[in-house]
DNA sequence: CGCCGCATGTAAGCGGTTACATGATTTT
DNA sequence: AAAATCATGTAACCGCTTACATGCGGCG
């Protein structure tokens, strides 16, 4: 249910399902994702049991929007969400179970093409994070002691998401590097397998 | 389709339902989940399309077994999978959610011991692998330069646990720390919010 | 005799993705 | 005139989880 807190978080303010998918798109897309069909979904199934309620205002561009916001029941559900410790997800790499039967390819070299992708990728979050970041201390004069506690939680997130990308980078950096000494040795004497 | 082509690179040697959950629940739950149910599923559905075949065997206790093996075409299919380069999933992690949220709470103090339950939920983890990573070295002479293709392979892949562990139990102490000094300052000088 | 481990499966439901459908306004 | 942006929604499907159902053999 994760989805529905997420959405009970963000509508403390009035916000359209439109609003609310730019949120998942941004800095959200670091830890979640949630397709706009899924939002007006769930939108609807929380205003159904009283936990957010909306009204129509209208556009400068295009259709009405139907503003949500949370409604005091919406809101304690929050809270008791918040209060439940730590929710800690089963994660899935698929990635890892294809580097697992790499062996099966029989080929180094095809690790590490593989890897190769890998540290660009990690590279690439890791540049786009460390940009949220620098910017954030650029704009505000309290960083990194943040003065409001939404920014202080929302920095402790963004440090996260940092720390993963550097971990993965690294990683893939190390096991790149690895996979190339392997392989110099292995074709030298002829060993396989 | 991950977990299809996982059962494909598990099959290359003849293995059970039963056996293949038991994979899941082991090594690879650090990277990968499967309930029974979605094992004989799948497994059902690879048969109907020739990927992997099977045969009745007599067991020590309990049901025959069913053992399954993949076929050339499930081989190709593994391969196909594996040349396709890195496949990097949208990860969620709902208790970055909640930490995003925790300043609706109104008390730092909460989010202090919401962060000390995730310092012991990491420390678990990081142990739990550094152990297997201990086992290892002590039963393989060669390690950490395996011989094996198949066991290089695997162990980047508990690398990569143990450099995501390591990485979230140090955000988990500092971000504590960082709670820890501002709730101090905050109770001492009345500041708020 | 009951419980545990071995071993097979089915059914219902939920969360999430992909694709489709509609229409106004602004920009090129 | 066409494309992009704003804005709403629906329908079908897929992967995964939870719960249920069955039955053998060994152990206390």
């Amino acid at each position: 249910m994760s989805v529905e807190n997420i959405l009970l978080g963000l509508l403390g303010e009035a916000r359209s399902g439109y609003d609310l998918k730019k949120d998942f798109d941004g800095v959200f897309s670091h830890f979640w994702a949630a397709e706009q069909s899924q939002i007006y979904r769930t939108l609807k199934s929380l205003e159904e049991r009283g936990m957010v309620e909306s009204s129509e205002a209208p556009s400068d561009k295009g259709p009405p929007r139907k503003l949500y916001r949370r409604t005091e029941p919406g809101r304690r559900q929050l809270l008791a969400w918040l209060a439940g410790g730590p929710e800690i997800p089963t994660l899935r790499f698929p990635y890892l179970a294809q580097l697992f039967f790499m062996g099966e390819a029989g080929s180094l070299e095809q690790t590490e093409r593989w890897l190769a992708e890998m540290v660009e990728e990690c590279e690439a979050r890791l540049v786009a994070l460390s940009e949220i970041e620098a910017q954030w201390a650029e704009d505000d004069p309290t960083f990194p002691d943040l003065q409001g506690d939404e920014d202080f939680h929302a920095h402790l997130v963004l440090r996260h998401g940092l720390a993963r990308a550097r971990a993965a980078h690294e990683w893939a950096v190390e096991s790149l590097e690895r996979t190339r000494r392997r392989r110099q040795r292995t074709t030298a004497d002829g060993r396989s397998s």
